[in-house]
DNA sequence: CACTTTTCCCAAAACGTTTTGGAAAAAGGA
DNA sequence: TCCTTTTTCCAAAACGTTTTGGGAAAAGTG
């Protein structure tokens, strides 16, 4: 009795009216059981070639999907995972981190997978954002972004076994499943590069403190001088607040120039770039031509600009795939301490990177 | 036999380890029926107030949340709303449409829904990806931006009668939910704001055709000029291509400026200023001195500038909200028609709209 | 032919909630 | 005291899948 009336439960109930069929109402039409319906569209061996394709068949052609929030409950799975972005830090503009977005959603989506998305305002709310997520069982592994020097997210998830991904490190002495560029290789190759070109007063306009990826663009960059024979003056290297890059950036930069012996050359993240333009242009000193400039990241306004920008490329939509193919496998049990990559980037040349005049 | 061992089944199981506990679990501890535990917790009258407190003080001190999953099951509702971006169209680059999610993740988050997101690459993965959304069940509503003149998505929604909200609007005859700023407003108080300054040629250079703002700023460039007295001329109108703001939008403001009777001042997204600052450059032409200029958005690069630029500033994250507390009423079962908000737009008056030199 | 193996299918349980439809106990009314 | 009403609780059904543990029929095997 019940199991009829809630079979022909269609169409009824106001708002949106389910034209889809169930699981129960097409074993029906096929006068096959449920089981033997699922087992067939799931490949089981033990249905026959036949009964399969006639399954598939009528499936298709009435649009079965299987239910998802049934199939969650039922594997005891969300097949979703979660993120959380923090938009005042505006590491979130332009187009890398929408590459990187978009190379984790595609991926996600072929899995059968959901992306869901937090947006907090602070820390403290990015942590809530999380707790929600991982406590109210709304997810089965995080990704992480704009990771700090010491995360306490990071510990959080060790702590209760969690799956998540890093993109990006974290000091952390236990083993977990990271995607990192290697900002480091990136900088000194930029640097050698510079000083390849002649340049002697090689600037670093590096990123705030606290956060992971400017330690690996200082340790190139030192690196990188070191290799070329050059010495490290502390007076060449400022840090923008990632609150407000160009303004912090603009004030840097002009700072930079106030020294007896300016640099002939500027290493910097692609983000504080107006900053940097603008007081250069205050400066009266033309980018490119005055000033060498290779900034790290890609975006829009680097080529635009003209002289347009040379840049320092990460493949972020390449490393947002690997990050949620890795999460699958850690979400499967596997050992996150496995899965540790670090990404080559690509240097751009581009029109302001040449000799010193 | 069997309801005791799920009831024991903690702890077991490779890879994350929950330690959460169940309804069945704690309406054991309690000594009650799982039935009484759910409606005490749901506040139903039908239990003490004695043994209501009693079941949430042991809720909270076992930190027992609902299995979302569950309940979504057994009220036939995905408690999760869908939205799909198109990253290529850098509409949301930088500050604004951060501003309009944040606004719409906060609301979503706190009605206790989930926000999942596609990001898809063109406007035919995006139907796809909203497809998979409804047809797979796995939303409940759609929130829906960056709208056509002509948008499939629309009519596809109305037809099955889907819940859904405009950030926007479209054309369409049948009655839908949207919010929208009032784009009309906003150009035609920029237009006689300058005209009022003296201007007499304002250039406006504005959106792509086929998408929906640029009609309002249109319309309202039109009705400011008129309401000021002054004749259209259109040489002195000019789109840019979304797919490439600054590109456009630097070539055309060039072109504006071979005109023999060349603007003095110019009306545009401030998505497009990067092109138009660069080309005024080549000009010899200082923004704000030379040529007065008021964008749409406030974007960080608006402020940054020196001179810094005015602008239209829409409330983003006031409109996000009301996105969703809309949406969450459509899903309720209320008439869309009802629904029909146009946002009013904030002048912010900056250094770059003095009168003519 | 009798026995074993393979093929093909299915009934029932389970996932963790909420809702339905009572039922027992307590309180109120005569 | 007996009947009615209110209060307080609960067993069972239901949501739509997948998995478990067979079982009947068909196909091999001797």
């Amino acid at each position: 009795m019940f199991l009829e009336q809630s079979g022909n439960r269609i169409g009824f109930g106001e708002g949106f009216k389910s034209m889809t069929i169930n699981l129960k109402q097409l074993s029906k039409l096929l006068k096959l059981s449920p089981t033997t319906v699922s087992r067939a569209l799931a490949d089981y061996p033990d249905v026959s070639a036949k009964t399969r394709a006639r399954v598939k068949q009528m499936a298709i052609q009435h649009g079965y999907q299987p239910n998802p929030v049934a199939r969650r409950l039922q594997k005891g799975k969300t097949e979703t995972i979660g993120i959380v972005i923090t938009p005042e830090q505006n590491y979130f503009s332009d187009t890398f981190f929408i590459d990187l977005l978009s190379g984790i959603s595609n991926q996600i989506t072929r899995a059968g997978y959901e992306l869901i998305l937090g947006v907090a305002s602070d820390e403290e709310h990015e942590m809530q954002s999380m707790r929600r997520m991982v406590e109210g069982k709304r997810v089965d592994g995080m990704i992480l972004t704009l990771i700090r020097e010491q995360d306490p997210r990071v510990g959080y998830l060790l702590d209760r076994d969690f799956p998540f991904v890093l993109y990006g490190r974290t000091r952390e002495t236990r083993p977990y499943a990271f995607v990192d560029m290697d900002g480091k290789q990136a900088f000194e190759k930029a640097c050698t590069y510079l000083a390849g070109l002649g340049h002697r007063r090689i600037a670093l306009l590096n990123g705030e403190p606290g956060f992971m990826f400017p330690v690996g663009c200082r340790e190139g960059y030192e690196s990188g001088l070191f290799l070329s024979g050059l010495e490290l003056d502390p007076d060449l290297i400022r840090e923008w607040k990632h609150k407000d890059p160009s303004q912090s950036s603009y004030r840097w930069t002009l700072e930079l120039f106030k020294n007896d012996n300016p640099p002939t050359a500027i290493l910097f993240q692609t983000e504080a770039v107006n900053g940097i333009f603008k007081a250069l242009d205050e400066l009266d000193l033309q980018p490119g031509k005055d000033v060498a400039l290779i900034g790290y990241d890609d975006l829009e306004i680097a080529r635009i600009h003209r002289p347009s920008l040379s840049v320092l490329r990460p493949q972020a939509r390449e490393a947002g795939q690997r990050v949620v193919n890795i999460l699958l496998e850690v979400i499967k049990g596997e050992d996150p301490g496995k899965f540790q990559e670090i990404h080559q980037v690509e240097m751009v040349i581009r029109e302001t990177s040449l000799p010193p005049s």
